[in-house]
DNA sequence: TGTACATCAGTGAACGCGCGTTCACTGATGTAC
DNA sequence: TGTACATCAGTGAACGCGCGTTCACTGATGTAC
């Protein structure tokens, strides 16, 4: 709340952590400059000081809310890449299931942006094709398609464990979809 | 527009149906009652009429758009259950990624419904299971694994499919994970 | 069968509300001398 | 190093807009006689 230069950029950037945190939490509709703001310590007023519009922060929120799951989920320290049963461990977790908020973006957000603008569908696209690769990778084949079929089991079993009530099903189909995903590794390579 | 009895009768049914069609469409948000009521050519007073609420057609129009996708996927003609293959090759075809408006509610709504309120979400639960269960039967197993693996696969490919700009990419998707979801029934049977 | 009347499906003006956005402002920052 | 001033980060009142919802109304329906 300070009036200096640093706090300036020290707030367009609390802003815009909070809102990707916000729409992983609640989806793209659920931010409004006046809440956001709020919830930041800040006025409405200020956040065109800082973005164009609501729909430009709107873009740069999807991006980071991307960017910071791909960080988590690629390399982790000192460029070495993460294992396989890691990652899909991780992935198919309740901790992941249960934290939303700072959980995969792609997931979150999959289904609102397939409607969106080609603008914002190319941006989330390239996410996808990222997590592609990074699964690839760690699976050591020659093409991607284990890879496809290893994302695509996993977005959508985290988005369906999220919908379940009964908590004992949820857990089981994270765990049959883990392992089942899990068993793509043993047919290339042991 | 009439006003007898039965007219009012098809005007609830009309509303209904345009706004299962518009939430599988463009999503919960994408609901308002002046536009909807504006879409079967009536005017938004009358809304009031037929649904205590906004959010009272919300929920019977979300239990319609999952009713209808099941009566699509599951038995076809005289109780006769169609088979695995017809059934996954139909849902991870490029027809149903690119007609969202009549295409499966679970996939266009899951991750809005997994923030919903406890109510919502059961409903949505319970067709999911229906549509694990219809896959599971036509896999011949004895448990319901596979069927988990194939639901949540099929859904998270289909999501993705339409987040893709790329539409060679999103063809290749589609077909990638549709030949290993089909393979799952080779283990079992052949 | 014909008339008189109660019912009620649908209309559209009006409401309060939260939204995104604008703008005159205030007061701390940081620079020019 | 100290003062005087321009800059500009953040404030909060005000705007128009679309939203959900209410309500007095109109006129077709359908029933009672």
């Amino acid at each position: 709340m300070g009036h200096s230069q640093a706090d300036k950029a020290n707030s367009r950037e609390r802003i815009l952590k909070e809102a990707a945190t916000q729409i992983r939490a609640g989806g793209l509709a659920s931010i409004s400059v006046g809440k956001l703001m709020r919830s930041v310590n800040l006025t409405h007023g200020g956040f065109y000081g800082h973005f164009a519009s609501s729909s430009e922060l709107l873009s740069e929120a999807i991006e980071l809310a991307l960017s910071e799951g791909e960080l988590k989920g690629a390399a982790a320290d000192a460029g070495k890449t993460r294992g396989y049963s890691t990652m899909v461990r991780g992935y198919l977790s309740r901790t992941h299931r249960d934290s939303r908020e700072t959980g995969c973006a792609i997931a979150a957000l999959a289904s609102e942006v397939s409607r969106s603008d080609e603008g914002t569908r190319s941006v989330m696209e390239s996410h996808v094709e990222s997590f592609i690769a990074n699964i690839a990778r760690t699976l050591n084949t020659e093409n991607d398609e284990d890879a496809m079929v290893a994302v695509s089991a996993m977005i959508g079993a985290l988005t369906l464990s999220r919908v379940f009530t009964d908590t004992k099903r949820s857990d089981a189909l994270l765990r049959v979809v883990r392992d089942h995903v899990l068993a793509l590794n043993l047919k290339d390579q042991d």
